[in-house]
DNA sequence: ATTAACTATACAGTATACTTCATACTTGTT
DNA sequence: AACAAGTATGAAGTATACTGTATAGTTAAT
């Protein structure tokens, strides 16, 4: 169990940054109740995992509420296991979606590049 | 050569989001010198594939302003070629990274769903 | 000629995702 | 004891990318 400091520096995700995703649903830390001298929140190596997730999501175009969806089917007992199993492949979808997407940017840029070689001044 | 309706209605992007692309120096339609009567904007096929590589572009994470410097790159006569292909292969570089992460949301998602199927309830 | 639809411009407003600031309390170090 | 560094909370501010509104002129169809 970690502070929100270590919990920053392991994911290099800004201190700001993470209790605004807590703020949104994402994360959730917990206080211990033996501390009974201040309500610090401690995180475990489940929101380690998530925030490693958010991050990679976030760089290839997920939204946080797109996120949170997978983030949720994953980690909440409330949801059954059709809905959950359900929202998860239409993620599945969405990202093959954009793996076609990365390869036709990929290729516009090959061959723009390959135009520019072959360009007379 | 098209108004921005049928650009609009061609590349499914609305108008002002197609005027707010214009103002950020994306694309760059022109007026018809013999036209007096009116300033309507005429825009070309080049524009129609760059909204379609904007579309894309956008759809696996990057900004405007990351597409605006390979746009530029593609069609700016005053870069140098040097210049140029030193841009395109930073963004090759940046779709392999972000190539990779797709396929690790991918995994993740692939494993969540066996153990949410593999769960007992 | 009228009127619906299209175009241009400028500016205000909105949604998302942070980021900063102010305040106040807690902990660890010297 | 003092003080730097860490933590919590709330609210305001910022950047990006649109989205909507108001105004005014233009074009096409009836």
């Amino acid at each position: 169990m970690k502070l929100i400091n270590q919990l920053s520096k392991e994911t290099g995700i800004p201190i700001g940054t993470i209790r605004f995703y807590e703020k949104s649903g994402l994360v959730k830390g917990q206080t211990k109740k033996e501390v009974t001298t201040n309500n610090y929140v401690y995180y475990d190596e489940e929101t380690v995992e998530k925030l490693r997730f958010i991050q990679m999501a976030k760089a290839v175009g997920f939204t946080l509420s797109e996120i949170k969806e997978v983030v949720d089917a994953w980690y909440k007992k409330q949801i059954s296991k059709v809905a959950k199993i359900e929202v998860l492949n239409k993620k599945l979808l969405q990202i093959d979606e954009k793996m076609k997407e990365l390869k036709a940017v990929k290729k516009q840029i090959a061959v723009c590049i390959y135009n520019i070689e072959s360009a007379v001044d």
